[in-house]
DNA sequence: TCCCGGGAGTTGACATATCAACAAGCCTCT
DNA sequence: AGAGGCTTGTTGATATGTCAACTCCCGGGA
């Protein structure tokens, strides 16, 4: 499948890729991606990807959430989000109230947890990926990731 | 809001973001496109998410692979493709032979399948993803996610 | 008031992913 | 031949994700 059935709009130098070519690109790039910065962050913590993404979410947050916005800021479903929390939770490094729906917040023990990773993290992440992109390509992504 | 639109190359004032706001912002446009296009196709055809990766990363390899290519190819763990084709194999989408290492075939029930499937994954994949990028956004992005 | 419907969270059962240990094949060196 | 060491694949235990109920709360109508 790989001829355009018509060539339609080509511009000079640049084939665009066929959609689910570059949807698995696009999978296979974060499951790489994702697998080398939890491999050099997470795992010195004693800490899951989960718990890394949920950490740093509410630490950007200024410590805490509504649980159903912390869910929509991730793109995650309410229960992955009680599950995680839940887990999270027996360990001491977020804790729950209930009010106007539940709040969640950052406890001494997760902040000086998310403090204590953050710059290994920022390495990480540099390290093996925005270190490898210039710096328009950076700018393109992050207006076409929030796009999504 | 800086929008680039249309402009090509120009960067004036443009702000690279910081590392790990970016990488939470792939991760994120991930889960969501990943959730929406899963829910357009896979449920229709009794599918998971990963049982279709391997269905369309067969197919595409022309129906059969040594079982670390497709790893490799898909960025995954020996462990997992090993669990997930065993699960894949007692539902008869794919079959193994050992010789020169395993090597993993298409079953005619597993071609029957992804055949089925494929325009509506394309479809999907369209909708959710890919007509929402220009198309030299599309070439940026498929060189940017090669590079990783 | 009563009932209905929707939003938010939880729970338990099951599917999938990860980790550590193991097994088998295949080199090479001695 | 036989002892290491490397690659590939498997297995079982545990962690994480998903699905289908279910509860609880709140805000209308009739």
């Amino acid at each position: 499948m790989s001829t355009p059935g018509s060539g339609a709009g080509e511009s000079a130098g640049g084939v665009v890729p066929e959609p689910v070519e570059l949807w698995s690109a696009f999978k296979r790039a974060h499951e790489l991606v994702r697998t080398r910065v939890v491999a050099d962050t997470a795992e010195a913590a004693g800490l899951s990807e989960p718990d890394l993404t949920i950490l740093v979410n509410l630490d950007k947050a200024g410590g805490a959430l509504r649980q159903s916005e912390l869910a929509a800021s991730l793109g995650w479903d309410r229960t992955r989000i009680s599950h995680q929390l839940t887990r999270m939770g027996k360990r001491g490094l977020v804790a729950r109230e209930r009010g106007d729906g539940v709040t969640v917040t950052l406890t001494d023990a997760g902040r000086r947890t998310v403090t204590a990773v953050h710059p290994g993290l920022e390495a990480a992440v540099r390290r093996h990926f925005t270190d490898r992109l210039s710096a328009e390509e950076a700018e393109m992504l992050s207006s076409v990731l929030r796009r999504l």
